[in-house]
Parts: C-alpha cells; structure tokens; sequence
DNA sequence: GACGTTCCTCGTCACGGAAA
DNA sequence: TTTCCGTGACGAGGAACGTC
C-alpha cells in the first residue's frame, strides 16, 4: 500500500530550519518569478519616464472600480491629467497575503545578522503560519477581479476520474462515513471514497464507538482503524491540497500575463504621450 | 543499454489554526 | 480541551532526458 511507510527522524529538529529555509525561499522563488516578470518591464517603463515626464498616479483614482488617473507632468511643468488604458486596475499579485508573510519572514531574515539567531523560533511559526490557505487566497483574488475563477469546495471534474471512486486495502471491519462506503470483504477488504474527503464532517460516526471496546485486540484494532481511516484522508486532503496549490499557481501566472499586458498598454500609452507632447524638431 | 541527473508525483508526518 | 483540516516538509519511486 504504502511506499513510503518509514518513520521521520529529526524532524522536529530539522523542522524549524526548514520551515523558514525552504518555505521562504519556495515563496521567494515565486515572488521572484513573479517580481521579476513585471518588473522587467516595468523597468523598461522607468527608464524611459524620468528623461521626459514625471508619471503618478493621483491617489483617488486608484481605488477599486474606479479609473486610474494618471497625472504627466510634461516638461515644460504643466501638468495633465490622463486616464489610464486600464480601467479597473487589478490588485497587484505582491499584495497578495502571502506575499506579505515572505516580505515579513525576508525582513526578518535580512536584519542584524546576530540578532535574527536568536529569533525565537516559535515568532517565526507564528509569521510563516499566518499564510492563508490556497483557497482563502485565491477566492480573495477571485472576489476582487471577477475573471479569476474560485477555488470549488468539491472536487472538479477537471481529473476526468467520473465519481472520485479509490479502492483500496483497510483493516477488517466495516464501517461507513457519510461519504465513503467501507466494506471488508474478506482478505482484500476494500472500501470506496464517493467524495473528497474535505467534504467529510468533523466527527464523522465510525461504527464502533470506543465505549463498546474492551479487549486490547479491539483497542487495536480500533486504533489501527482509526489510523488508516486518518491516513486515508490525509492521503485525500494532500491530493486536494497540491490540487488547489496547482490552480493558485495557474491564477498567478495568469495574473502575470494581464500584468503584462497592461505593463505593454500603458508603456505604449506612455509613448504617445511623449510623442503629443514632445516639441517638433522641424 | 547502463548510468547519472533532474523533475514530478505521491504518501506520510508534523504542526498550527479552526471548529466542535 | 479535543478533534479535524489544511499545508509545508520530507523521502521514495518513477519517468524523461542526456551522456558515455
């Protein structure tokens, strides 16, 4: 069943270095990524403003729904307003949460060498921890701009496996959830998942409550059930888990390639204004 | 074909937060 | 307080690829 049924050793050790090494060095990356893909052309944007106009953008006008108004102060000092390309300026993929969470953790990271050692560790838990689930985060973008899709509580239907369906090896007993049908069947007892776990109530009824057990065979018994049953939905939940982290990740390349565009639009903008505004050579 | 490397997927564990 | 859920981390296995 299992091909990786081996005990973690150290880990509680190891965890707390690699909880604030490679998780915020993952976050990084895709903050990098992310960063850098705009940026690259946001740079290109900036080196061709300060030669000619000062670009801001007028504070009410970056609000939610509203146009953009950006104000061009021309070279000669005069100032205009133009509204932008983009009407609705969509939140920018960096002020997403966990993004914060890095640039926190990055601070942290970066300040007095001697005094980030002793950071106590469970501060640093606490700032990693406040990282929003993919489903949070990603139904937070979906609610601002309406063209990202959320995240579904169910499971699509994008895995093409009609009903989630698994069959698999349990310890002997039956018992039945609200949503899984277990059987034992024998030597090759099997039962079936008819839904995501994550639509499993918390508490869900098992058939043989605790009190009934007496003998140490059906305490472990009972204790063996209920660990497979755990691990079957841990098994479950991580599936769901790299599922939604997939489509997070999905939403924020999309979010990249519309940064980018809009990056190109209001580039291309900024030219034509310079073009107006420049004073004819001939 | 053998091998090494890289990348991806999966199951499991550990932990924190939310819910009961 | 206990239980459950969501998720990062870890290691194993396998596929894909390049090199010899």
């Amino acid at each position: 069943m299992s091909k990786c049924g081996r005990k973690k050793y150290m880990r509680t050790n190891v965890r707390h270095m690699t909880m604030e090494t490679v998780e915020s060095q993952q976050d990084r990356s895709v903050t990098h990524s992310v960063a850098e893909h705009s940026s690259a052309h946001m740079q290109t944007g900036q080196i061709s403003v300060p030669t000619l106009a000062q670009v801001s953008v007028a504070g009410s006008g970056t609000g939610r729904g509203s146009p953009a108004v950006t104000l061009v102060q021309l070279p000669s000092g005069q100032t205009v307003q133009v509204q932008g390309v983009i009407q609705t300026p969509h939140p920018s993929v960096i002020q997403s949460p966990q993004i914060q969470t890095v640039q926190v953790a990055t601070i942290a990271e970066t300040d007095d060498s001697a005094e980030s050692e002793v950071i106590d560790s469970h501060k640093r838990r606490e700032i990693l921890s406040r990282r929003p689930s993919y489903r949070k985060i990603l139904n937070e973008l979906s609610s601002d701009v309406p063209g990202i899709p959320k995240i579904e509580e169910e499971k699509s239907e994008e895995e093409g496996t009609p009903p989630n369906i698994a069959t698999m090896a349990v310890p002997t007993s039956i018992y039945q959830t609200s949503t899984g049908q277990y059987t034992a069947t024998g030597d090759m007892p099997t039962y079936q998942i008819r839904a995501p776990t994550t639509a499993l109530p918390q508490g869900v009824v098992m058939a043989a409550s605790p009190g009934s057990l007496h003998s140490p065979q059906q305490l472990a018994e009972e204790a063996t059930r209920k660990r497979e049953l755990r691990l079957m939905k841990n098994r479950e939940a991580a599936k769901e888990c790299r599922r939604r982290k997939k489509e997070y990740v999905k939403c924020l390349e999309s979010r990249v390639a519309v940064l980018e565009v809009q990056n190109k639009k209001l580039i291309e903008e900024l030219e034509t204004l310079k073009d107006i505004c420049s004073p004819k050579t001939d």
